[in-house]
DNA sequence: AGAGATTTTGATAATCATTATCATTTGGAA
DNA sequence: TTCCAAATGATAATGATTATCAAAATCTCT
C-alpha cells in the first residue's frame, strides 16, 4: 500500500496541516505509475478502485485538486474538452509539446523546445509579458498512418 | 433584419437542404459583427435576443452546431474550458496564435506563423502528419502590466 | 493507549452547460 | 393555398463537477 518517493509528499501534506491518507497516497501513486498515459479522472477512479475499493469519486475529485494546488501535479488541457494529469517537474511542464492523433488519440510528448525566439518577438511587439505556452499539434500518428 | 454578405450563406443553405430562417441569419450575423470578441454561447445568445426575443437557447447551441459544420465559423480551444467563436477564414484559422490574458482574460490574436519549420523537425522525427497546430501563450497584457 | 478536536471521507443532492425529446410552427415546393 | 418535412421553443434528460453533511479517520495532547 505504500510506495516509493512518498516521504516527501507525506512531509509536504503535514508541513500545510493536511492529514496523511491512505487515499492521498493510493490516488498520487497511480499517477506515478502512470506516466506517459493521459488518465481523466474517470480513469484514476477505476484504477484507485483497485486498491481501494469503497474510495468515493468526490475523494478523488478533491485529491486532483489538492495535488494540482501544492504544485505535485498539473493539470494539462489538451483542448478540445480532453486533459490529462501529469506530475509536475519544477514547473518544467511548459517544455515539452504534445502531438495528439486524431485517429486513436494518443498522445505523445515532443521534449524540445523551440519557442524561445518567438516569445522574444512577440513579447516585444504585443508588450506581452509571457508566463507560459501551449503548443499542441493535430494529425495522425505513425501507427495510424501504416493502416 | 437581413445584412451584408449572406447571400452567400443563403445559398450554402439551399444547396445543402437547409431552411433559411431568421433565427440562422440573425445567429450567424451577430457573430459576424463581433469578431474580435470572444463570445461564448450564452452571450450569443443574450445578443440574438435583442432581435428576437423569443429565441430559445437550444436553436443557438444548433445554430452554431451547424455553422460550424458548414465551416463557416470555427471553434476555437482556448484551452482551460474557454473557448470562442471566430469567422472560418478558408480554413486559415491556424495561421494565428492567442495572448491569452491571466489577469483580464483578453484574448489577442498574433497573426503570424512562424512554426513552418518547427512542424518540419517535428513530423520527420516523431512521423507524425500534421493537419493542425494550436500555439497558446500565457501571461499578463500591456494594460494590465501598467497596472 | 485513549479522548477529543478537527479534518477527511463517502453518499448523495445540487449545479451548470449541453443535448434530446416532442408538440407546434414555419419554409418553401407543388 | 395546401401540405409535408424541417426547424423551433419549452423543457426534460444527461454528464461532469461541486457542495453538503453525517460518519469515520487522523493527529495532538495527556
Amino acid at each position: 500500500m505504500v510506495m516509493e518517493n512518498n516521504q516527501s509528499f507525506k512531509e509536504k501534506l503535514i508541513n500545510k496541516g493536511y492529514k496523511v491518507t491512505n487515499q492521498r497516497e493510493i490516488i498520487l501513486d497511480v499517477i506515478r505509475k502512470n506516466e506517459g498515459k493521459h488518465l481523466d479522472t474517470e480513469e484514476i477512479y477505476d484504477l484507485v478502485k483497485v486498491s481501494l475499493p469503497g474510495v468515493g469519486i468526490a475523494t478523488v475529485y478533491r485529491t486532483l485538486a489538492l495535488l494540482e494546488e501544492m504544485d505535485i501535479i498539473n493539470k494539462i488541457d489538451l483542448g478540445a474538452g480532453r486533459w490529462k494529469y501529469e506530475i509536475d517537474r519544477n514547473g518544467e511542464s511548459h517544455k515539452h509539446h504534445h502531438l495528439i492523433c486524431s485517429v486513436c488519440g494518443e498522445v505523445t510528448e515532443v521534449e524540445e523546445d523551440f519557442l524561445e525566439r518567438l516569445e522574444d518577438l512577440i513579447s516585444s511587439k504585443y508588450d506581452f509579458l509571457i508566463n507560459d505556452h501551449s503548443l499542441k499539434f493535430y494529425g495522425c500518428c505513425s501507427k495510424c498512418k501504416s493502416k
